[in-house]
DNA sequence: AACCAGGCTGCGC
DNA sequence: GCGCAGCATGGT
């Protein structure tokens, strides 16, 4: 069954080959699979899971539905998951202006045009990624995460391939911390997991009640009361899933070597430093920081 | 073979 | 309030 296809214009400094590339930077994602000039995804749209692809046409973004059905309110969902997943309402010419005026950092401009910040649109799933990928290399953290979208997410099968969706906190929130260590999960990693996804189960943390919150502290507070949550974490959820354009994750180590790597500071225990480069981005620190972060591959 | 990876908690001081 | 070991495993 073909299904209607989507359109969106794409915004101007957009590049979806920009953003494809960064999403296949060479690890290993089990949530979506890059083609030569499209990507293809499953999500839960309209409480169904959809299998879609996005590739370009001109000037518009073409989402066509795969598989599933898309339901007229599914539509204008699915729409708006594609603009928030690369980050299409922003305006980035305030951040190219920023960037133009800083020496070390001016060539972004024009290497990385149209790079857009991939966003994380789930707070669970944005919460136990951070939560995996915490001190681990992320080639190890891949894996994990892989381990566990097929152990416990659902699944789309088309042509041969696998299409899986993250797990539900629902599902998460049953199981026991030890059925984590067969993943090869740490001890306490997979306590704060499944902690996590109960809190999720007995709505006591979701995206919606997050953004109630009027200030930055207050959610990031909220963030941080639970357990394997510490301040880095809070930040890269902040960053990846409430779009805080002034979100930092401190202390991050791929934000370290890229400081490092353009002679931002010498050393990485620099804070002062750090704060004080990073108060030339007001507004767009957590641009500043991806755009770092795609320095690295 | 140590040492570090997209950190965090719990402990001792 | 601050420093530090321990965590599971892979890569260098």
């Amino acid at each position: 069954m073909q299904q209607e296809i989507l359109r969106i214009e794409k915004p101007a400094l957009f590049s979806f080959r920009e953003c494809l590339w960064f999403l296949d930077r060479g690890y290993d994602d089990c949530l979506f699979r890059v083609g030569d000039q499209e990507v293809r995804k499953a999500i839960l749209v309209d409480g169904h899971p959809v299998l879609f692809s996005i590739r370009e046409e001109g000037r518009d973004l073409v989402i066509q539905p795969l598989s599933g059905r898309v339901t007229l309110r599914g539509q204008s969902e699915l729409k708006a998951y594609v603009m928030e997943w690369f980050d299409m309402h922003t305006d980035l010419s305030p951040f190219y202006t920023l960037l133009q005026k800083d020496k070390k950092l001016a060539y972004m401009r024009e290497a990385y045009t149209g790079l857009r910040l991939i966003s994380i649109a789930d707070l669970f799933e944005a919460l136990s990624w951070s939560i995996i990928g915490q001190q681990i290399n992320l080639n190890f953290a891949y894996r994990l995460k892989r381990r566990l979208v097929e152990a416990y997410g659902e699944a789309i099968n088309l042509n041969h391939e696998v299409h899986h969706l993250f797990p539900k906190p629902a599902v998460l929130a049953v199981i026991s911390p030890s059925d984590l260590r067969s993943l090869q999960f740490s001890e306490s990693k997979a306590r704060y997991l499944v902690g996590v996804a109960q809190a999720f189960a007995d709505n006591k943390l979701s995206k919606s009640q997050l953004q109630s919150l009027s200030t930055y502290d207050e959610r990031h507070q909220a963030l941080t009361a639970f357990k394997g949550i510490g301040t880095w974490t809070a930040n890269y959820v902040l960053m990846k899933t409430l779009r805080e354009p002034n979100a930092i994750p401190h202390g991050d180590v791929g934000l370290l070597k890229a400081l490092e790597a353009h002679h931002i500071i010498r050393e990485r225990s620099e804070a002062q430093k750090i704060q004080s480069y990073f108060r030339k981005y007001k507004g767009w620190e957590s641009y500043l920081v991806f755009y770092l972060w795609r320095s690295l591959s």
